[in-house]
DNA sequence: CGGCATCCGGGAAGATACTG
DNA sequence: CAGTATCTTCCCGGATGCCG
């Protein structure tokens, strides 16, 4: 039996670094490597587990995941938890710190959809979903309606309050909500983004609504991209 | 002699490709590759040479550089210019769309230095520290004084006013400000992020005030740092 | 099945030298 | 000064397999 290697050096800070004392150069060291920022995003509403960041995650291999989870746990940007039994399962979620970073998220993405080569029908996970309507609610838009909405994407419910102040989401069983909206996020993005019928993607089995028609019709109407470039 | 070869593919695009909808992971295609961020940060006051990015950027190799400026002007990022006779020299310059990004280094910059990990006496660039005053500056701090103070790093001018709305840096030789202060960029970091006294860096030759010195004073005590995690 | 180690091939980053 | 060419090193991604 071999004693565990401790040669093991995780990522960065062995030798590719930024010399640079400024703090985004610093962020680029923590939240810099290929996948790092999106791992953050998919923890944003909830902690998740190895498997469940490596589905929404496509093309991410189990290594390079486990390298990422234990860069971020070292950096303080996530923990490690296991759940009590009868679960038991080990699960990753962001440190209050962690959750922190989203405003970066929300920044990067309202800039880059105004990039011609973004496209709103490519999938995308729950958590991206969720996250855009943060970024992108516009109160003005709606008006000053409050409402609550629950959403369901395959295993996992969601519902988000939107209110003057913006949309919150959480992980929550969408039950007794005036309106919910059952889809997977990319089939519900083509439509809130997309432009894609209702009609159509009902015809298709692909969202089903349940509630107040009504109130889908004003929802679709909150979310104004920003204008694209030139 | 050879034809120039065209199978040069710049960057992403290619394959390493998030399947991602996301604007996030658009961003991160668009920035996300090592450098591209510390290359926007660069440019952010205006446009630059290529081998003063190449100064600023302490380890960057140059054919790394050529293939982000490449990158960064295809994405519609920077725009690549030559200045007329009779310098003649080319330069790379932020597009309207390629400033809006600063926000993201700003809130990256923010966010990271709450990390036990940022160090505010490493080196660092003019344009950097110059940003890091943007991102710090608290009006409150300063009890809404205004003020004008002029920077020289080096061969580089800066004049950046101050007022409640937040500072303001602008390429320009600092003649005329109340105050005007000569340094190397880091040395001033580490007087005004690091608490290193006045004293000591003025009695090295390292720092130098011509004006208003109860001003510097003052102006010491506008930029502080977010508390550090746990 | 969830988490992690190991090996391998390809490609990106880094260092250095060189050219107009 | 503004890059290009080349070589080396290292990281990423994929496959496989181990162990609880």
């Amino acid at each position: 039996m071999k004693l565990k290697k401790i040669t093991k050096k995780p990522q960065a800070l062995g030798k590719r670094w930024y010399h640079d004392a400024c703090g985004s150069a610093l962020g680029l060291e923590l939240l810099g490597e290929r996948w790092s920022l999106l791992i953050v995003r998919e923890l944003v509403f909830g902690g998740r587990r190895f498997s469940d960041l490596r589905g929404s995650l496509p093309g991410i291999s189990a290594n390079i995941l486990t390298i990422r989870l234990e860069g971020l746990e070292r950096f303080g940007i996530i923990r490690r938890r296991t759940l009590p039994p009868p679960s038991g399962a080990q699960i990753y979620e962001l440190t209050a710190w962690g959750y922190e970073a989203e405003v970066i998220l929300r920044e990067l993405g309202r800039w880059a959809t105004r990039s011609p080569l973004h496209d709103p029908t490519l999938p995308l996970s729950a958590a991206s979903l969720l996250m855009s309507f943060r970024t992108m609610y516009s109160s003005k838009r709606a008006k000053g309606e409050a409402a609550t909405i629950g959403f369901r994407f395959g295993a996992d419910g969601f519902v988000v309050e939107f209110d003057h102040q913006g949309a919150h989401p959480k992980r929550a069983e969408p039950q007794g909500c005036a309106l919910t909206v059952v889809a997977d996020p990319t089939t519900l993005a083509s439509v809130v983004y997309g432009g894609r019928p209702l009609a159509d993607a009902e015809a298709r089995g692909e969202l089903a609504l349940t509630g107040d028609r009504k109130l889908f019709g004003r929802f679709l109407t909150w979310f104004p991209l920003p204008e694209k470039i030139e």
